[in-house]
This record gives C-alpha cells, sequence and structure tokens, in this order.
DNA sequence: TGTTGCAATAAGTAAGACTATTGTGCGACG
DNA sequence: CGTCGCACAATAGTCTTACTTATTGCAACA
C-alpha cells in the first residue's frame, strides 16, 4: 500500500459521519470497516481512535463502533470543520463560523491592542492598508485580497497573546476560502468595511483596544449580515 | 495488558507535551517510546495518531516523532485544555480560559435569544433563579452553586444553535471546576454578578438579544476581573 | 419470573515481517 | 577542493496473525 492509507481512510470516515450518511447510532465494525475499504486493521484501527478523540464515534466491546450524536462531536476540529465545508452543509457551515468569527475576532482585537508586540501592530496596519488599497481598486474578489484579508486576521488572532483564540485561526481561513471560492465576495467591499478593517487595525497600533474591540465588531457584524443575505 | 493502556498512554505523552517537559522540537521514536512506557507498538502508534491529528507531533519517516510548536496546536481540544489545566501553567490556563468564555458567552447569549426552544428559555430560567437563591444564601462556593452555574453556561450555549460555540461547553465546564477545586470562588457572588446572571437569563427568555448579549458580557467582565485579581 | 452462568462476539493488546521513504554520508567525478 | 549522485541505514507505514479481555444476550435453572 502507498503510505496516505490512513489520512485517505480517515477522511473517507470523517466526511461520511460530518455528512450525516453515517447518522448517530449507526453502529460498524473494524472488520466490516477492513472489508469494506480493503485495508489492514491496524489502519483501521488508528483512523478509528482519531475518530473517537474527535467524538464521533466511540468503539465498544462486543458492540462495534458507534457512531456518537453531534453533541459530542468536537466541532471546533480544524478537521471536522473541513469535513463539514466538504458536505452539503457548506453554506450553512459558513454562517456558522461567520458567527464564531463574530465572536472571537472582537475579543481577539481588544487584548491584541494591548498584548501585540511591536512589529505585530506594523505588521497589522500595514495588512490594513493593502486590503484598503486593493478594496478601493475592486480588486476584493481577486486571490491577493484573501491571501491579504486571511493574513490580516490571522495577525491579530495570532497577536491576542491567547493561544485558544489563536486557534481559531485555522478554520476561519478555510471559511474565508470557501466563502471566497463560492464567489460570495464582493469585487468592491463596502466603504464600511474598509473604514472599519483600517479603524480596528490603527485602533491596535496605537493600543486602545476597546476601540478596536467595536471597529472589529462592527466589521464582522456587517460581514454576517452579507452571509447571511447570500446563503 | 489491561484494557486502558491506549488512554494512559496518550495522557502521559500529551502531559508531558502540554507541561513542556517534551519541548518542540523534541524527537522521539516509536521504539523509543514503546520499549519506555512498556507497552505494544499498535498502541503507541494508536497514540502517537492522535496526538498528530491534535497537532501536537508529527511523524516523519527515516526522523521520527517531532514535538510541534505549540502554533500548530489544537489548543481548544478538551483533551489538550485538560492537561493544560494538570500541570504547572494551570492559573495561567483558567485566564485564557475566562476570556475565551468573554469573547465566546456573549455571543452566544445574543444567538440564544432568537433561536431557544421554550423549554430552553424556561430551563435557563429556572437555573438563573436558582443561581440567584444560593448566591443569596452565601452558597456561592458549594458543589450544588457549581453544577448549577456549569448547567446554566451550558444550556446557552447549547441554545446558541451554533454547533461551534456549543463546543466550548466542555472546556469551559473544567475551567469552572478547576476555579471552584481552587477555592477561587466566593461564598457570596456580587451583586451585580448575580444580577447580570438573572438579566441574562431574562433577556433571552423574553427573545431579547441585544439585551441578553450586554448582560451577559456585564457578567463575563466581572468574572474576568476577579479572576485576574486572584491569579 | 427472576437470576445466574455460559458462550459468542468484537474490541484491545502484542509481536513480527515486510515495505516505502528519506536523510546522511561516502565516494566518484569535475 | 567542491559538488553531485548513489547506496545504505534508519524509521515510520502497512499487513498479518495470535491471543486476551470485556460485554452482551440467551438459555437453563431456581
Amino acid at each position: 500500500m502507498a503510505d496516505r492509507t490512513h489520512r485517505t481512510l480517515l477522511d473517507a470516515l470523517g466526511e461520511r459521519i460530518a455528512a450525516g450518511e453515517l447518522a448517530a447510532g449507526t453502529v460498524l465494525t473494524l472488520a466490516g470497516i477492513e472489508a469494506e475499504y480493503s485495508v489492514s486493521r491496524s489502519v483501521v484501527r488508528e483512523a478509528v481512535r482519531v475518530l473517537e478523540a474527535m467524538g464521533l464515534v466511540e468503539p465498544r466491546r462486543r458492540v462495534g463502533v458507534t457512531v456518537r450524536q453531534r453533541i459530542h462531536w468536537h466541532a471546533l476540529d480544524p478537521r471536522l470543520i473541513r469535513w463539514r465545508l466538504a458536505g452539503a452543509s457548506r453554506n450553512q457551515q459558513i454562517v456558522a463560523l461567520t458567527e464564531l468569527r463574530l465572536a472571537i475576532e472582537p475579543t481577539a482585537a481588544r487584548f491584541a491592542a494591548t498584548r501585540a508586540g511591536a512589529d505585530e501592530r506594523e505588521g497589522i496596519l500595514r495588512l490594513a492598508r493593502r486590503l484598503d488599497e486593493l478594496g478601493q481598486a475592486g480588486a476584493g474578489a481577486t486571490d491577493e485580497y484573501l491571501r491579504v484579508d486571511v493574513a490580516f486576521h490571522q495577525e491579530i488572532l495570532a497577536a491576542s497573546g491567547n493561544l485558544m483564540l489563536a486557534a481559531i485561526s485555522e478554520p476561519i481561513s478555510e471559511a474565508l476560502s470557501g466563502r471566497h471560492a463560492l464567489g460570495l465576495t464582493p469585487a468592491d467591499p463596502t466603504p464600511e468595511s474598509l473604514h472599519d478593517h483600517l479603524a480596528t487595525a490603527a485602533a491596535i497600533a496605537r493600543g486602545d483596544s476597546a476601540a478596536a474591540e467595536s471597529a472589529s465588531r462592527s466589521a464582522l457584524e456587517g460581514i454576517l449580515d452579507e452571509v447571511r443575505r447570500l446563503l
């Protein structure tokens, strides 16, 4: 066998569960999976262990591997988020991720304003300015805009000094990319949006946490409105 | 071997990495772990797969299993949070979790106000009233207060209708328990705190999302202040 | 009807063989 | 002396098999 069997099987099972094709309560067996995917027991066991760690399944002796209810899923796991973005509930997932951003980013901006290092402040400001340039130029739907936008938000989350807030970064980036891929990003971002981004960056740069939080919140409210309107 | 070798090994390695005893860049080998813990290769492989899924390590052929930098950790994984709470950085972790709550809970309360079912609204209100009773009676440091407090926040997160917001529930509960275990919960909660909790529940019950968000935020700001003061 | 015990089932652990990948060092060649 | 390429060795990946242990369901019996 090649070398990606683990990853392949894990993604296959994960996507099927995330999509609901394998509904809660469904019982699999290691032997069954082994036969269905023609992989060895070791590979099956390792994949199932990872799914178990994500709260997606629960192996029990004499019973098999039971798919668990959604409540138990570690919905913030980047892999699970990817699987959900890959399925039919993609749009719904993008809305949910935007709601998550609305929760996280303003708070992250607030903390970043008091904790960011000099170079981080500098970098955030530079990214915001570039975003503004691109937006004004009608390049809101370009790959470069996406890259800068992703980098902008990542920098803020990283600068928050809170590892858990920063951990949202990866899923958020995927959501942005997903939105972009769906063609939901306008070529001309609204002036309000561009202003909010700039204001967030400026407030962080000068250490004004209240202003950073409120500007970021304003930006996200706008984005959430837009996403909801389009999906 | 008994039956908990997987769990035991996973926790052992996870805690060592979370604590920094196995620093980023440290290279292990499957054979080494196998020998050190006297478990079979299968068990080692499965544990390492789970750690890999959490972003804690990266196995590479001809090299070994390398411990990754913190940036790559899935810091929102409940297991990882537990490991960090178990280590020396416990206090710091509780503060970080409280910051996370400040981000998540007000937003969750806002959405809960528009999305909660009738019985959920009822339940949240009932829990808040019970919390108030207990708080007024000077029972803020009791196990029952903790239980009700945890249930209160869980209900709100669950009622937010966002699976990812709800997924924060488990780690948050652990943080509350941790704070309680450290004796950081006052027997007499401040009147402001009790009022904010009640106001949050009332606003959710009557569907007033703006009031729910702001009352929840006020409650959390108070808690964050207190936690920071004490840790 | 309830309870105890047995047997079947499926996961858990162990061990070993073989494969595939990749970093390193050595040697040949420029 | 340096650089390129190749062979070797180390280590994870996969496969297979054997054995162990927990659990459940059923049947026999009180």
